[in-house]
DNA sequence: GACCTGCTGCGGGCTG
């Protein structure tokens, strides 16, 4: 046993005898030298099941067992409800037979079990932002009482985090906390994709002046077993048909302990529907379940249940609800339908599988309409393979995962943050609330004067009040947002009908469909029997058949990188070898396509005189900057007639006869001048994206559009190439 | 824009 395990609290020594563990991880090990001998930040970025969790709390419970802290001595932070359940469970465990006491957090935990903590605040506290920030807003004033002493802030599953206002949300909340207690706790960050260290290490850091220490980790060769297959569907289907693309993945699910991940719920309900039709066909059990955010808390849990049944075998469809690390136990093979939309995603998914030294087992099923033999160029393209062998080839060759950027203007996030400090202190002078709220390092980049904007209109609007004494409160308009208890997350909740077949509890849909009408949820077909308006629920009552599906689709936001390697599968003269025979003969063709019509020299190509067609081959936000682009500065000039498009696949243009030789040229003098990205938002826009969103003066919301949607350099970098 | 994620404090009625 190494030195880490030495230096380890004899309770720990003692668990992993227990557990008959031989060794301790690199990740451990390494994690362990960072706490031990260092007073830095730590960041943890290893493959999934490479015992992250554990690389953080061995060392930090050795820490408070040796010099126990006054209050509570560490914080774990995680994204969803179920992973906190999970690595309570699992430090309970642990912690069983030292001092040291663990309580978690979050909306489903019982008032009870809050209470005891607020009565001994000492210890491991789990716990979610939204909780957290409820703990900022009331407790404010016993804030010293439970975290004077806190020691450790342990974050989980990071990438879930940075790039979004829920991550800026945790990190002025840290320094909320800590302006208050006067501490500088360590912090540790966990992830298992992130692709640029120091991104996250500047996320981490925020705020606080320790640097981070990211151990390289080995992280050994790990055996991985990929396949990919392509289907064209027919166009005009008999919805009750079993398809061949159906009956090919049942055969690659049945009788096995199986998980198949869709881009959407539309296709996780329509994939089990057809398997339980499938099944009742052949007579075999039924052991099919989905898994996404409209599928009740109870129909999830018995998912995962099944899931984690060692020996029968289960096939659960989901979405991105299963990507995170809630422990599923052993699955034989992960199933992923249509293209993954990133790198990260990918690893994600593939990380489900093969835990505990066994080969991972991924395979990737494209589908696309087979096209008319009218079709076009751009729709004879398999653009979900070509992004599918991209995303496969970026890792398999670079091991490259996309980047998450920080937002630069999260002002929905400023508008919460300004609240939420108003409501937790009570009332504050402009200078002081300004100085409070400019010193979160989210806003680094908001100034004096978009700040003081705000305030003024939220003023104009009664959220804010100005009392005679010149000092500020929450006003009547703001009471209402910040004392509902929906204002604690910075996400908008979408209120959905309940749906319940007599008592029991199936999920929820968006647009309740008429009395009789049809619709599918949990892989089943439902009748409308009543819709209740008041309550907001819809009850059913189940039949037989396949009825319409009501989610919509989309492509998601997708890095350049993947574009451009899109770009180069097509050209290149490679063969992958775990293209299966219609992937195989899909790819060859397109490749031909390519080249005769010369899309391998040119992005511009002329469909017919009047109408032409652009591969950008950049991805979603610079696709979109592009598109602002030809609608503001090209319309006149180029007396275009329509842009349509597949974002972020190409634009089909139609355009007075003699323009075409032009467009070519004019995008790039436009981009060659000085074009910011101001020019291409409308006087007339108020892009309201985010939750609060509504209450930001509609300039500065143009102006954050400018910024963290749209992305001039990146275009102009891309365009050069052409 | 897809996909997700989250949530307080109370009062009333029931059980042991």
């Amino acid at each position: 046993m190494s030195d880490a395990f030495n230096r380890l609290a004899p309770f720990i020594q003692e668990y992993i005898y227990a557990h008959n563990w031989t060794e301790l991880r690199a990740v451990q090990i390494a994690a362990c030298k960072v706490i031990f001998d260092t007073d830095a930040h730590l960041l943890i970025a290893a493959a999934t099941a490479a015992g992250k969790t554990e690389a953080a709390f061995l060392p930090v419970l050795t820490q408070l067992y040796e010099n126990p802290a006054n209050t509570i001595g560490a914080l774990y932070i995680g994204p969803i409800k179920a992973l906190i359940n999970d690595q309570f469970e699992r430090l309970n465990d642990l912690l069983k037979s030292a001092d040291i006491p663990v309580y978690h957090w979050h909306g489903d935990v019982a008032q009870s079990r809050k209470n005891q903590l607020l009565k001994n605040p000492q210890g491991i506290l789990q716990i979610t932002p939204e909780s957290l920030e409820s703990l900022l807003i009331n407790r404010n004033s016993e804030l010293m009482r439970l975290f004077g002493d806190l020691r450790f802030i342990i974050i989980d599953e990071i990438h879930a985090f940075i790039g979004s206002e829920r991550g800026c949300q945790i990190i002025c909340q840290l320094q909320r906390l800590t302006k208050l207690t006067q501490t500088q706790p360590r912090r540790i960050g966990l992830s298992a994709t992130l692709g640029d260290y120091s991104l996250a290490e500047d996320w981490l850091r925020s705020g606080t002046e320790k640097p981070v220490i990211t151990p390289k980790i080995d992280a050994g060769k790990r055996q991985v077993k990929l396949a990919v297959e392509h289907f064209y569907l027919k166009n005009e289907i008999d919805e009750s048909e079993v398809t061949a693309y159906e009956k090919y993945i049942f055969n690659l699910s049945k009788s096995r302990k199986c998980l198949i991940f869709a881009n959407n719920r539309t296709q996780t309900e329509s994939i089990i529907s057809s398997f339980r039709q499938i099944a009742r066909e052949q007579a075999l059990p039924d052991i099919y379940h989905v898994h996404h955010g409209s599928i009740s808390a109870s129909l999830r849990q018995a998912a995962e249940n099944a899931m984690r049944e060692p020996n029968n075998p289960a096939v659960t469809a989901a979405t991105l609800t299963l990507e995170l690390g809630i422990d599923i136990g052993h699955l034989e093979r992960v199933i992923q339908l249509e293209s993954p939309l990133s790198v990260a995603s990918f690893l994600q998914r593939l990380g489900r599988t093969g835990r505990r030294g066994a080969a991972a087992d991924m395979r990737f099923i494209c589908a696309e309409n087979e096209p008319l033999s009218e079709a076009s160029l751009p729709e004879q393209i398999p653009w979900q393979l070509l992004q599918c062998i991209a995303i496969i080839q970026l890792y398999l060759e670079e091991r490259w995962i996309e980047p998450i950027k920080p937002i630069q203007y999260p002002l929905s996030l400023l508008y919460h943050q300004t609240m939420s400090i108003l409501a937790a202190t009570g009332e504050l002078s402009p200078a002081t609330l300004a100085k409070q709220v400019l010193s979160l390092p989210p806003f680094a980049a908001i100034s004096q004067e978009d700040l003081k904007l705000i305030l003024r209109y939220l003023i104009d609007i009664d959220h804010i009040h100005r009392t005679e004494q010149g000092k500020l409160i929450i006003g009547l308009a703001g009471e209402k947002i910040v004392g509902k208890f929906q204002f604690y997350a910075v996400f908008p909740d979408n209120p959905e009908y309940v749906v319940k077949q007599a008592a029991t509890e199936i999920g929820s849909i968006v647009t309740p469909p008429p009395v009789g009408n049809q619709f599918a949820l949990a892989g089943r077909t439902w009748e409308v029997l009543d819709v209740d308006f008041r309550k907001k629920s819809v009850s059913v009552k189940q039949v037989d058949g396949k009825a319409t599906i009501y989610w919509r689709g989309g492509s998601g936001t997708i890095h350049t990188r993947v574009l451009q390697r899109m770009r180069q599968v097509l050209l290149e003269d490679i063969e992958y070898s775990y293209l299966q025979d219609k992937a195989q003969l899909c790819l060859e063709k397109s490749r031909q396509i390519v080249q005769n019509s010369g899309l391998d020299k040119q992005n511009i190509l002329q469909l017919e005189k009047g109408k032409c067609c652009i591969f950008p081959w950049m991805g979603t936000v610079a696709y979109r900057t592009l598109e602002r682009l030809l609608n503001s500065f090209c319309r006149e000039s180029l007396e275009i007639n329509s842009i349509s498009g597949v974002s972020p696949y190409y634009f089909t243009i139609k355009l007075a006869k003699d323009k075409f030789k032009y467009l070519r040229q004019e995008i790039v003098l436009l981009c060659e001048q000085r074009i910011s990205p101001e020019d291409l938002v409308s006087a007339s826009e108020a892009p309201e994206i985010q939750k609060y969103d509504e209450f930001i003066p509609h300039p500065l919301l143009r102006k954050a559009f400018a910024k963290d949607y749209l992305d001039i350099l990146e275009l102009k970098q891309q365009v050069a190439k052409w």
